[in-house]
This record gives structure tokens, C-alpha cells and sequence, in this order.
DNA sequence: GTTCTCACG
DNA sequence: ACGTACGTGAGAACT
């Protein structure tokens, strides 16, 4: 017997969107719903086995018989923005799939399921009817299953419906359902009902008589005089609420057992659509090894031997462009991907003849020479078409590589971070997907858990596919990267900023910064002394000892054990953050001692025994500084984490001491002073700010001043504290709350010193305005460079997150024009330090400060330079103002 | 793998 | 009423 699956969209749909939790993929679209219906539904076709599947869904307009009622009681609740946004992804993720999504003008779902359920009955079919709403139970018969899936704490249970359930459970048939339906009424379905009729007295008065008709009928009879009198009363009432009740049988509904037919559900388009939503688990469903073979793979080529190997670069050599991908360990072993036609892919494992510096001295050889056809021109960036090699993550490929400032690699990778740089990874498949509209397997699909370039040298065949699906998305997609970027108006953002970047954070990283050993491992001890002293005080004036360092067992001790008065809340119990803890301090002598532990065990751990795992054989660490995180366009730091060594409390800072220079040399720091404010006056052409900055030498001050209407000289600390505050909140997207927070004030005063400072600079407020407004117009936001940031949660129909990306558009701006020009700058001091054949090197970058590595003789050169170079990185209304100084340890530098 | 806390600009 | 300042990364605890 034939079996058919019919599901009822708009419920399951809601279903899900309240069963399972609160989802979003990387794009800020809310996933949760799709994300619950589709596991509902994979569940049902595996336990039905069925031939046959469709979707129904009610149009949007209201039906007739809404509206009908809509004159009595108003509408239903609207859906939430949330789960509306989820209707037509679904409908797509139905379509990838080849699902029937089946919907008929002035009829609701429930009438296209009612009509081919009983239709598919007669025509001896089995049908199953799923949806989350009781309603349908009025369907069930011998060959009609109702399925209602409930979600409770991440699983899903299904409880199953013939007709003698329903009539087990409510006590009358399917058909007199409806009846009892109409007499009780259903608030969230917009059934009247017979008032003071319930579920108890409709139950008993159709189990009884059958029929709201045949009760009417035997009026006199009816028990409950209550119950007789109101029926009397509202007799049309209750056969309108019949008709509203009832399921359609028999619409005009048009359908195919074949279009139907469950076929592949796997399909291309149905991963893509997986991918895009990020579901992890229901993409381990689809068969990769089968969805990702397709004929691309047909050329495909492994070169066996050297001679191989020659004419695949010979044949290089005379194409216009060229991807290529090297997947090499330390050890020399992996190979090369490389692609330069649409039949002319190859993977080149290094093995025998064909050794890794062979492989090297190659690519290095054919840039070269692409180098020089290319000639001066186009250097700059004014032409793309300069750029007639390809590769991802070019960073991590130059160690081997030799190619510098003006060679012809375009990095698709970092192309892709400009054009979307919200996305977690610019992996070859998510290009392929994004530009090309390609879906190709993931490294992690083809290699499970091996390394690529162990694979790569055992000839292993997933491996060769991989590193031929590297080189060709690099090839193919250069193209598609320049026009957007050229469409988005960030070609030269790319060609002359990002590009040229790479070169100059790779010089970086390989330099290193110098950390002495020794005076690091004694700063650890003299941190352990001090732990270990305040943990037993800690213990003592707790009466036991317990993890501090556990925030669950320290807020028992704290706030129960203690009795301490608590604050905030977090989701799983007390919070013990140090601002919370800090209101104690002064009262309870064991707070200011968790205080000093967690500062100290924070300083031992992630610094004195972190740094400590990264020194490398020559004394120095090696951190990776990654170009395609942030959001804002900052660089970012990992492996140590760099940018976030301790400044601001002495015993933290004291760890500055420990980076040194090496023998020779000296330290050279310089920061920008107060650029994101400066930016800020430049990017709002408030005349007073600007004015402000012309002969400045305290900003905050100054701010102080002319918010408060207070002569300079008379400004007190706390105004100035103030206006610091103020004037960093509105870096950061200025609210009240925030403001409030900050400086410990009511959010009245807060919100009277963010108009103060809007009265006093009117063109600020103007621009935060305008940031706002082109983000909710655009969609995204941009640099003073043209770098974009995309904000989707300005469209939002949360305030909470609507409001996030208006901070985010006020901020982005600001943080990343600031970010632009520190990189403009990193790139001329690089640049100039190696063209002036100087021995001295950035070795590392914090946002807005540069640390030079300088030889002792170049020393007072390289401050001169730094200086220079990093205010004249870009022109505003404004000066930059740098501050550069000499010393023998990062904190002596600083 | 997620949550909490805390280090930086 | 809603419940936050913007941007990051890492260690430890917990699930």
C-alpha cells in the first residue's frame, strides 16, 4: 500500500519556533524554527517509510473564514518577527529538497490536508497527517493517522491518533470533534463558542446526542439547565462556530502523486541552502562523499613524477591566470594544488624528485615572471588585472614563498573578509558557495580528521581533491572577488590596503617579539607566593576551602553560605564579576581578597604560564596577527594573545617588563593619541570639536569645559572624569544606560550629560544620526576608506538587537577608519624600514601603538620616522598626534 | 562546546 | 517594558 505524508507547515513551523531554542546563522538570520521542522520532519519520514510527501501552508491574507469572524473578535495575535522571517526559508529549504509546498487562495492549510487525506483514503492510500494542532484530530479515520509532534527539553515525542484514540482520549469520534469544538470555542483559533459551555458540558452534550444539531433538536432534554438555557439562547452561534470549526473536505485543491514522490531530499541545492543556515547536524545527514563528486572533479589531474610536474608549469607559465594552494608541513612534506583553466587542475604531492624547495623555487619562479610581465604598472593597484595569481591565506604560504610588497597574488580569502568580513572562515568552499554559487565538500568533509598535507604526500585520494578544489576556487573565483569589490567601491581598500597589509603582518610574525625567559618564570613564582597567601586568608574567613576560581561554588560561599547581599544574576546563579564584587569590597574583607586572588591567578595563568608554552627556540614569540576576524576591520591577535597584555594596574604591567629587545637594540613605541576621538571630529565636521583639537592638550578637559560651561582652568577631576566618559560613549554608540552604568549615576543625569554634549557639539549628533539611517538604509555602514560593515540586526524587529545595531553603526565607522589608518601606517613604516635597508622592525601592533624592535645607531631615526609616518598615514580636519618613546623593556617604551 | 570572567584598545 | 555600552582572545569550570 502506498503511504503519503502530509504536513501541516504554518504549525509544525510554530511548533518549533517555540520548542527549540532561539537560533541564528552568521548572516543574523533566525534559524530555530526551520531548524525544529526539519528535524521533526526527517523523524516522521524515517519512522513512516512513506512514498509520498507534501507541505501545506495558509496563504498570508486572512481566509474567508477569518474574516468572518475577524468582525466579532478582532485578529489573532500577530506572528512574531522572528519566526515570520522563517516562512519563506522554510519554503525554500522545501523547495531544494523537491517537497511540494501546496497552497490554495481563500483556504487554509488545514482544508488541503483535510481534502487529500480523505481523498488519498479513497483512493486506498495510507495517509499520515502531522501538525501540531488538535483541530485535525476531526480528520482521523481508518487509513488517516494524525501524528502531533511535542518538543520538551530537546526531544521530540509524537503522539499518534486513529479514531478510537481520539475517542479514547476525548470521549467522542472524530466527526463529533468538531461539534465539541464548536460548543467549547478555541480562543487561539478564533472559535466564539457557546458562552459558559466548556470542554466538560460540550463533551458530555455531543457524546450524548452526536451533534450540536440533534442537541438543539432535543433542546427540553439537556441536562444542565445552565447548559440547555445557553444553548437556546445561542444556537447560531454554535452552527457558525460548526462552520469555522470544520475542515474543508472537498477544495479545489490541484495535486500530483508524482511531483510528490519522495526522491533524493539530498539534493545540491538543499546542502547549500544546510550550509547557509549553519546546521551542522543535518548536514552530517547528506552523503558528501556522493553530493560533492561532480563533474569539476572530472579534471582533476595528480602529477606522478618530475617530468609531470615540468610541463604542468610550463603550461602555467602562458596562462593568464593561475590558482595555486601549497599544503606543506615543516618537514617538507604535502605538495601543491595548482589550477589555471577549467581542465587543468592539479595536485602535485611532493615525493622523490619532486621535493618541497622544488615545488617552492617553482611558484616563487612563475610570480616572478608575472611579476615582470606585469611591469610597474598596476603596482598600486590601479589595475586589478595586475593581480594574475590567486591563492588563500597567502600569510601562511609565504614562509616558503619568495614574494613581497608588489607581487602579483591576489589573496581570495582576504577578498572575501572586505566583501562579508562577519563571517567566521573564508575557506575555499565558502567561496565557492558565496561567489560562485558552487557547492563543493569542505576540507573537514574530504579529510575527516587527517592533515591535508600528510594526505597530500601519501597520494591519499581525498587529499588530492582537496588541494585541486583549493587552487581552482582560488583560480575561478578571482574574477567574481574583483568585480564586487569593484562594485562595492573597495578595490583599492583591497589592492592598496589589504594586500599590501599581508606582507607587512608577516614580516611581523616572523620577527617576533623577544620575552626573557627567566624574569618571566620569576614574575610566576613571585605571583604564586601571593596566591598562595591570599587563598588560605580566603579559605580562613570562609570557614572551608572551595574553587575560587569557580563562580558557581563562590557564589555559594558568598551569598548563602555568608549571606552576603547579592546583585545581578546570571542564568546559572549569582554573578561574581568584579564589578558586583567591588560594591562589597569595603565591607566584607574576604570580597577585596577574591578580588586580589582572581587578579593575580588571571596574571599567573593566562600571561606568566601562558606566555611562558609560546617562546620559541630563539627566545622570542612568534604570535599570528590574522587580518579576516574582526568586523570593524582591527587586526586581531592569537597564539599568544598580544594585544591584550596588562597596562592598566601596576602589578600586571609589571609583566611589560619581560619583552625585551635583543642585545643591540632598543625599544621604540608609538601610539596615536586619542584617534577614534579625533576621527570622530574629522567624520562629523563639528567645527567646536575641531576647534577643540587645534591647540589641545587635554581633550577631556576641554570637553569638561565647554559641556559644563566652566572656564578651563576651573574644570574639577569629576568633570573632567565625566566628559572622558561621556566622550568614550560616544565612540561606542552613546546610551543612556551605558553612560549610567559606567559612571555609577542615574540614568536622568546620564541621558542630561549625552544632551549637554549633543547641545555643545550639534554636528555630532547630526553624524551619529546619519550613521544610523544610512545603516538602516544600506544595510551596512562604511570607513572613511570605503571598508564596509554590515549591521543586519538594524533590521530586526527586537529592540534589544535593533538597538545593538545602532551602536554598531555609530561605532564602526569610527573603529574602523582608526583601524584603516593604522594599517596605512604599518605598511609605510614597513615598507620604509626595509627600502632604507634599516635593521630595526614593528614586532608588534595594539590598535593604535606600534612597537619597533630598533637597532641602538637607528634608534633616534626610527622614532623621527615612526612619528612621521604614522601621522602622515592620513590627512584629516584634524592633526594626528603621535607620542613615540625610546626604552629598554616594553614598559620602559611605553 | 558553552559560560563566566577578565585582560587589552 | 524591553536590559546594553564598541571591538577582541584566553583560561577555567561546567555540561
Amino acid at each position: 500500500m502506498e503511504k503519503l505524508v502530509l504536513i501541516d507547515g504554518h504549525s509544525i513551523l510554530n511548533r518549533a519556533f517555540y520548542g527549540v531554542p532561539d537560533l541564528t546563522n552568521s548572516e543574523g538570520l533566525h534559524t530555530n524554527a526551520v531548524y525544529g521542522f526539519l528535524n521533526i520532519m526527517f523523524k516522521i519520514l524515517e519512522e513512516e517509510q512513506a512514498d509520498h510527501l507534501a507541505v501545506a501552508f495558509d496563504l498570508k491574507e486572512p481566509t474567508f473564514r477569518h474574516k468572518m469572524y475577524d468582525a466579532y473578535k478582532g485578529t489573532r495575535k500577530p506572528m512574531p518577527e522572528e519566526l515570520r522571517e522563517q516562512v519563506p526559508l522554510m519554503k525554500e529549504a522545501l523547495q531544494a529538497m523537491g517537497v511540494p509546498v501546496m497552497t490554495l487562495a481563500g483556504y487554509e492549510a488545514d482544508d488541503i490536508l483535510g481534502t487529500l487525506a480523505k481523498r488519498s483514503q479513497a483512493a486506498g492510500v495510507e495517509v499520515a497527517v502531522v501538525s501540531g494542532d488538535r483541530d485535525l484530530l476531526q480528520l482521523a479515520d481508518t487509513h488517516i493517522k494524525i501524528r502531533i509532534p511535542r518538543t520538551s527539553r530537546g526531544t521530540t515525542e509524537i503522539k499518534d491518533y486513529y479514531p478510537e484514540d481520539v475517542k479514547r482520549e476525548y470521549q467522542v469520534t472524530p466527526k463529533e470533534f468538531i461539534d465539541v469544538k464548536a460548543l467549547m470555542g478555541d480562543a487561539s483559533d478564533n472559535i466564539p463558542g457557546v458562552p459558559s459551555i466548556g470542554e466538560k458540558t460540550a463533551t458530555s452534550l455531543i457524546a450524548a446526542y452526536g451533534s450540536i444539531e440533534n442537541a438543539y433538536a432535543h433542546l427540553s432534554e439537556i441536562k444542565p439547565p445552565r447548559a440547555q438555557k445557553a444553548l437556546g439562547e445561542h444556537y447560531d452561534m454554535a452552527v457558525m462556530s460548526k462552520q469555522l470549526a470544520e475542515i474543508c473536505l472537498d477544495c479545489p485543491i490541484e495535486f500530483s502523486y508524482e511531483d510528490a514522490r519522495i526522491g533524493d531530499l539530498y539534493t545540491p541545492e538543499a546542502y547549500q541552502f544546510m550550509k547557509r543556515m549553519e546546521f551542522k547536524s543535518i548536514l552530517a545527514r547528506f552523503d558528501l562523499q556522493e553530493v560533492g563528486k561532480n563533474s569539476l572533479e572530472e579534471h582533476f589531474w595528480t602529477v606522478e613524477d618530475l617530468a609531470g610536474a615540468e610541463s604542468v608549469f610550463q603550461r602555467a607559465e602562458q596562462a593568464e591566470t593561475v590558482g595555486f594552494q601549497f599544503a606543506l608541513d615543516e618537514q617538507g612534506t604535502g605538495g601543491l594544488g595548482i589550477c589555471f583553466g577549467e581542465e587543468e587542475i592539479y595536485a602535485i604531492p611532493a615525493g622523490g624528485l619532486v621535493t618541497a624547495p622544488y615545488l617552492y623555487d617553482k611558484v616563487s619562479g612563475l610570480l616572478a615572471k608575472r611579476k615582470a610581465a606585469g611591469g610597474e604598472t598596476g603596482r598600486d593597484g590601479s589595475q586589478p588585472s595586475y593581480y594574475t595569481a590567486a591563492t588563500l591565506d597567502l600569510k601562511a604560504q609565504l614562509p616558503f614563498l619568495q614574494a613581497d610588497y608588489g607581487s602579483p597574488v591576489l589573496d581570495a580569502g582576504v577578498a572575501g573578509y572586505l566583501l562579508n568580513p562577519l563571517k567566521d572562515t573564508y575557506d575555499y568552499d565558502d567561496l565557492a558557495r558565496d561567489y560562485l554559487g558552487l557547492t563543493v565538500p569542505s576540507k573537514a568533509d574530504l579529510l575527516a580528521k587527517a592533515s591535508l598535507s600528510q594526505s597530500l604526500a601519501a597520494g591519499d585520494e581525498a587529499a588530492v581533491r582537496c588541494a585541486c578544489y583549493m587552487a581552482y576556487i582560488a583560480w575561478k573565483s578571482r574574477e567574481a572577488l574583483v568585480k564586487q569589490l569593484e562594485e562595492t567601491g573597495m578595490e583599492k581598500l583591497f589592492f592598496q590596503m589589504e594586500m599590501p597589509l599581508i606582507y607587512s603582518l608577516f614580516h611581523m610574525e616572523q620577527a617576533g617579539v623577544r620575552v626573557d625567559r627567566q624574569q618571566l618564570e620569576e614574575y610566576g613564582k613571585m605571583l604564586q607566593v601571593k596566591i598562595d597567601k591570599l587563598e588560605q586568608e580566603i579559605y580562613d574567613l570562609a570557614g572551608a576551602p572551595f574553587n575560587i576560581n569557580s563562580p558557581k561554588q563562590l557564589g555559594e560561599i558568598l551569598f548563602e553560605r555568608m549571606g552576603l547581599p547579592h546583585g545581578k544574576k546570571t542564568k546559572s546563579g549569582y554573578s561574581t564579576a568584579a564589578d558586583v564584587l567591588e560594591k562589597l569590597a569595603p565591607d566584607y574583607p574576604i570580597v577585596q581578597r577574591i578580588l586580589d586572588y582572581r587578579q593575580l591567578t588571571k596574571l599567573n595563568s593566562t600571561y606568566a604560564q601562558g606566555l611562558a608554552g609560546f617562546i620559541q627556540e630563539d627566545g622570542r614569540i612568534h604570535g599570528k596577527f590574522n587580518q579576516t576576524i574582526t568586523a570593524t576591520g582591527r587586526i586581531s591577535s592569537t597564539e599568544p594573545n598580544l594585544q591584550n597584555i596588562p597596562v592598566r594596574m601596576e602589578l600586571g604591567r609589571a609583566i611589560r617588563k619581560v619583552f625585551v629587545p635583543r642585545e643591540g637594540y632598543v625599544f621604540v613605541d608609538a601610539d596615536y593619541s586619542q584617534i577614534e576621538l579625533r576621527i570622530l571630529a574629522h567624520m562629523s565636521g563639528d567645527e567646536r570639536l575641531i576647534g577643540a583639537y587645534q591647540n589641545a592638550q587635554d581633550i577631556h578637559a576641554i570637553t569638561a569645559s565647554e559641556v559644563f560651561h566652566t572656564p578651563l582652568d576651573q574644570v574639577t577631576p569629576l568633570q573632567r572624569r565625566n566628559a572622558k566618559a561621556v566622550n568614550f560613549g560616544i565612540v561606542y554608540g552613546i546610551s543612556a544606560f551605558g553612560l549610567s552604568e559606567d559612571l555609577s549615576i542615574s540614568r536622568k543625569e546620564a541621558l542630561e550629560y549625552i544632551n549637554k554634549y549633543f547641545d555643545t557639539y550639534p554636528g555630532v549628533k547630526t553624524f551619529l544620526d546619519e550613521q544610523v539611517r544610512l545603516g538602516k538604509e544600506q544595510g551596512y555602514v562604511t570607513t572613511m576608506f570605503g571598508r564596509r560593515r554590515p549591521i543586519p540586526e538594524l533590521r530586526s524587529a527586537n529592540f534589544m538587537q535593533r538597538s545593538f545595531g545602532e551602536r554598531v553603526a555609530m561605532n564602526s565607522p569610527i573603529q574602523g577608519t582608526a583601524a584603516d589608518i593604522m594599517k596605512l601606517a604599518m605598511i609605510a613604516v614597513d615598507r620604509e624600514l626595509r627600502d632604507r635597508g634599516m635593521d630595526s622592525r614593528i614586532v608588534l601592533q595594539v590598535h593604535d601603538e606600534l612597537l619597533v624592535e630598533a637597532k641602538e645607531s637607528e634608534a633616534a631615526q626610527v622614532t623621527e620616522l615612526l612619528t612621521e609616518l604614522m601621522k602622515n598615514a592620513a590627512h584629516l580636519d584634524v592633526c594626528l598626534e603621535v607620542e613615540a618613546h625610546m626604552g629598554e623593556t616594553w614598559l620602559d617604551a611605553k
